[in-house]
DNA sequence: CGGGGGTTTGAGTCCGTTCAAAATACGTGG
DNA sequence: CCACGTATTTTGAACGGACTCAAACCCCCG
């Protein structure tokens, strides 16, 4: 836990933010190219394996994350263990910057859900750069009033629509994402994580998702082999959405 | 619906942020003496009556709202009618800025949930203070950041804890708000809202609600008598909050 | 070839729901 | 102030989806 220099590693990459893809796709796409050079020195590259955890709830904040490869997942868990899978952050987003701006202590855990390389920024100077330009702080509120609107969401769906409804909307969002369209009605998708997290991100038992997943396969809606799956109609899958 | 000036109604006060009480509350608090005067002079005073909706789902954000006395209920419902009362806005409360800064429509419906007055703020009119008050800025990244703390807290709860747990919960947020204590461990609250809302804050039916109740009654945990509820013994109710 | 973790299947149980009806509270007009 | 009609709340019985516990299965890797 919190290793991030393993010593049988290859050294971790320079990045230069003004050349790296993920900038554009981030907030920090509002900034100046001076600005960007400041947000290239203040930060510091590092590398996750597999089960690592970036932090943990209780944590004090001290940084933010930019993701430069790999997913990171973010999980709220109670003092029984139950856990929710709140959501995945891949490359291109910045993650942890809500404890931060309510200055509390992490309420969640990111943990690297395969090889993360993310680029860790300071908390001031974070804020030294909203301050600099007021459109970063635009953009981290635009930002976060979008999580909650997605958060109510989850509220809504996790309440009202049983599993299968709630599988169906996860598939979908990965088919938007990332899918490889094979022909006009099937597409294939990588599902980019395992079973247990799949339950996790429904709130949901694994039990119940493979179960779902074998009936999905019995109705002919999709087929699943390992992390791929293949759906057969995107519109059927679409109309599984709402309800059952 | 939509209506705040009904005829038969007494006129609307004429309202000073810089005296009003709701200022210390709100995100406000931030703004220097000129700026709560160039507050005071942008807003509108609203007078909503019970079951008035100040905005719906789909409305484009036009302005934000400053509670100044009353109950709002934020919904969210799907196209299904499946409803979830995400939260109760009271006196000083801030609300309806997400909309503004995702620049998204109203994701959500706000209703009077008893004779509520409210300022309304034009979108345009925070921003300009935002811009000349970054201090208001950070105040409303802190506010967003806790209200999606808030909603996470919500996902995990609704998801993990029967029905009986979470209401215990919700009982503690209204005691912790204001409650009349009756003795060293009875306290006495009233609760803000009807059993139907009730339902729909926990996310469960009214008959599981008022099966929940009965049971607490039976148990010795609480009494009930219309909105009126006695906790015989908060630190009973405490242990209920996990698990039940 | 033999672990071992992750996944799948099976059987039984429980919590919360649904549907329906009774009881209570509420507001209005007489 | 009481009677009435309506809305809200409560109770009852039956159903069902997801959970629990347990065992079998499978695939990857040593």
């Amino acid at each position: 836990m919190y290793r991030h220099v393993p010593l049988d590693e290859p050294p971790l990459p320079e990045l230069d933010c003004s050349t790296c893809p993920a900038l554009s796709m981030s907030e920090w796409r509002v900034l100046t190219p001076a600005q960007v050079k400041q947000l290239s020195q203040a930060k510091e590259v590092r590398r996750y394996r597999r089960g690592d955890s970036m932090y943990r709830q209780g944590d004090p904040c001290k940084s933010v994350y930019c993701i430069h490869s790999g997913t990171v997942a973010i999980r709220r868990t109670d003092h029984h263990g139950n856990a929710v899978l709140l959501e995945l952050k891949q490359a291109g987003d910045v993650m942890g910057y809500r404890a931060c701006f309510s200055r509390t202590e992490r309420h969640n855990t990111a943990t690297a859900s395969d090889e993360v390389i993310a680029c860790a920024l300071p908390g001031p100077a974070m804020f030294a750069l909203i301050n600099d330009n007021p459109m970063l702080g635009h953009a981290f509120l635009a930002r976060l009033a979008h999580e909650l609107a997605r958060a109510h969401d989850a509220i809504l769906t996790h309440t009202q629509l049983p599993v299968r409804a709630r599988m169906a909307r996860l598939l979908m969002r990965f088919v938007e994402r990332r899918s490889l369209p094979r022909s006009s009605t099937e597409v294939q998708i990588h599902l980019p994580v395992s079973r247990h997290d799949l339950a996790e991100l429904l709130a949901a038992r694994p039990e119940t998702i493979a179960r779902t997943i074998a009936a999905l396969e019995r109705d002919g809606v999709a087929t699943f082999s390992g992390r791929m799956a293949t759906i057969a109609n995107v519109s059927q899958l679409r109309d599984e959405m709402d309800c059952g």
